[in-house]
DNA sequence: GTCTATAGAAAGATAGAC
DNA sequence: GTCTATCTTTCTATAGAC
């Protein structure tokens, strides 16, 4: 059982996550979160020390998430991180939020003075490199229909994500980013079985309580 | 000759278009706007009503300049928007501060709430409309290699544009845009003529001035 | 057309009571 | 662990002199 201290860090890093995506970093104030988190931004400041650290911890704890989440995956062999991109889009698509997090973020944080730009560099350090390697795995048992590095592969993938959110934010309900994301796969020569969204994603229920 | 005015507004809007690149809208100040065109915050509010209506009216200006950019390539004949396209491209690679300016406030304009939120809403729309149509045209001729939607086309080389700014902002020199668009083009069967860059953009001297 | 001065709001952070 | 109170800075915008 968590103690007080820590559900109130996390009932904080839920309501900053929400305003940091709905704002964006820059234009959250801290007490803005204090209000949403219920206790006053001098009480918010006795456990993250500072904004920044505020953003830095948070993102640390959506890392964990991730790296979980990732592991999922492992037992659909060589093509597993395929089949995990398309879980994030589907899972993206279902939580606009998500998104804009993402979208704001990112776009701050390509400012190296800004506190994410590490956390963002690491990530696409990483994915990139997990992708050009299930991509080199993927071409040496089937060649592209067009001759095409495994590298460009990746980041041609990992752009054509970031850049559906843009529109797909801007231009709410325009855009299947599954479906655009799945056929860019599909023309590399990679498909992806459907996944059962019942397994992957039991039932979310944040609000719900067990009965007494 | 512009009025010293003109002149004056003119150096707001290079200045304020080179800070809300570097730094984004939400977080430049007028006083800083008006410190790099050196005049004081409120010289600089005699000529833009708000900070708002800065953003506003400089978003038109550039619209204007696309406009006429645009129309340089008429005599392309059908594929006249594929050869712009790389030619923007080009022109980003070029010029980090351009694709910062996109990239932070295409991102900071998806709240409905922001003052460039109908800039970039009109821009998209319009962008991918001109896109579908030039795929569909071409398609016409010559069919892709593999089957996909003229919209889907447009969409997902806009998306791949974007998206490629995002990393190439944040892992600085680790990304070939032009590359990567001319071999996204070339897999859906367009290709396009390498541009003479010296014709196109004939001696940028904006600091020069002609002898007397 | 540009300035100084200032109003009025909001920001991040700290001190210290309880 | 959370509060009130306050410091200090910075912001947008306005008023009015020159």
């Amino acid at each position: 059982m968590p103690s007080k201290g820590e559900r109130t860090q996390r009932r904080i890093i839920l309501a900053a996550l929400e305003l940091f995506s709905e704002r964006g970093f820059i234009a959250t104030s801290v007490r803005d979160i204090a209000a949403r988190a219920e206790l006053t931004h001098a009480g918010l400041l006795h456990h993250f020390a500072s904004k920044d650290d505020l953003l830095v911890r948070i993102l640390a704890f959506r890392e964990e998430q991730d790296a979980i989440n990732a592991r999922r995956f492992s037992d659909y062999g060589i093509d597993r991180l395929f089949a995990w991109i398309i879980d994030v889009v589907q899972a993206n698509e279902a939580d606009s939020s998500r998104v804009m997090a993402f979208v704001r973020l990112s776009a701050e944080a390509t400012d190296p003075g800004h506190p994410a730009y590490a956390y963002f560099s690491r990530r696409y350090d990483r994915i990139l490199t997990a992708l050009d390697d299930a991509f080199a795995a993927h071409f040496a048992v089937l060649p592209p229909p067009h001759p095409i590095a495994s590298r460009d592969a990746a980041i041609g993938i990992v752009a054509l994500m970031d850049g559906l959110q843009l529109q797909w934010l801007i231009r709410p309900g325009s855009v299947d980013m599954t479906g655009m994301v799945r056929r860019h796969l599909c023309a590399l020569g990679v498909s992806v079985p459907d996944l059962d969204d019942a397994v992957l994603h039991p039932t979310p229920s944040p609000d719900r309580r067990s009965s007494p």
